[in-house]
DNA sequence: CATTGTGAACTCATTCACAGCG
DNA sequence: CGCTGTGAATGAGTTCACAATG
């Protein structure tokens, strides 16, 4: 393993190979060549070879990789071979969709529990059977349930109060649905998730694409 | 305009900078800096300046830019000044949630039609008003309501089959959330939002930074 | 002998550094 | 004088091309 430099879009690309390599076993194949898993996902073979390289020698010349011995090395490499247990701020449409998504737990992402500051939701219990606690319970509850991920899918206006938040109760990686940058130190990791991004790329290419 | 080879990038951040010009408008900021502005959205000055060079000189030497103008500079570039008509296939948690997003009909961005395979759901009316259509009836809405724009909010297993009936109904443009690559012909723009992606991307990251 | 693994070549993106200008 | 606009320098990421090999 030579940990030299992985671009950041390396690590993107594996949790792509990862899923495609289940929906591969899932049908049954048992060797997949750098060829094919790059034309199932979209990209160069070399790319998924490189990419590969970064982390060790996993494949057979001349035949390719065994599906199920990728799978397991991907989820070495992701930390995708344990259970981490995730808190959410802001319990509104997105916050609920989020904590019913079939697919979380099956790899290991646990909702353990939720938050909002609003005093008519705090007290109810989610359709995934969690309690909505108030927001002043996050430090104790972070604590007591072992929660190293934080999701915030408040409105804007307060995602930074709501990543502060959760700096001060020691989560240092966290998942941000709200359209705003928000500002953390160096020792923590945010990832943005902007869908209104997206659609202005989609927008901006239509119109440079001449469809529209 | 000299559209010589824009970066992708620069395409997202000046989705970025816009929204924080927004920001800065009710704010009541008349002029900004590139320093300024990069600092708020967390890029290199020379970056912001360099992405909006690519479309055109808005910038005042020795003073900076308007925020008001420049707001519509990038409006134009992204062609957000327009109301775009979008599609939504899969009405599930996540899709009623996006449908009830309140910040995209602000920014011109309109669900017209509600669509999914489910006879139970099929009739229903949203919480924002919409009848739950027959997937078989997206080519006829597609004419009726001008929809330009497809949001994918299925199981992945079904991702392909709706982009596919998309395209027939010539819907060029599609915001995919399952979690899935769909393939699609050169002609036909696709974005995916992935958030297992990025939990994945987290899970790494973690541990490399060895905070876990 | 088909396919991996990988240095070298290339392409793309970011940052520097400063001339140009209001 | 201060900040923009931009060519030039640097850096990052991808693809090529082929030697290595099970």
């Amino acid at each position: 393993m030579k940990q030299s430099k992985i671009p950041k879009a390396t690590i993107t690309r594996l949790s792509i190979y990862y899923r495609q390599l289940e929906l591969l076993e899932s049908n049954f194949s048992y060797m997949i060549s750098s060829e094919k898993l790059a034309l199932l996902c979209q990209v160069n073979s070399a790319q998924v070879r490189k990419d590969l390289g970064y982390f060790g020698e996993f494949g057979v010349r001349g035949v390719g990789y065994n599906v199920i011995e990728l799978q397991k090395e991907i989820k070495k490499i992701l930390t995708l071979d344990r259970e981490w247990n995730m808190g959410i701020i802001g319990i509104g449409n997105l916050g609920s969709a989020l904590m019913q998504h079939q697919n979380l737990p099956a790899r290991g992402f646990e909702f353990v529990a939720a938050f909002d500051n609003d005093p008519n939701k705090i007290g109810q219990i989610t359709s995934t059977g969690l309690i909505i606690r108030d927001i002043n319970e996050l430090d104790s509850l972070v604590k007591e349930l072992k929660i190293e991920i934080g999701i915030i899918t408040t409105p804007p206006s307060v995602a930074q109060q709501v990543a502060d938040k959760f700096l001060e109760s020691h989560v240092y990686a966290l998942l941000n649905f709200a359209p705003r940058r928000i500002f953390v130190p160096e020792c923590c990791l945010v990832e943005n998730i902007d869908f209104s991004v997206k659609l202005d790329i989609l927008t901006y290419k239509l119109r440079k694409n001449m469809i529209v």
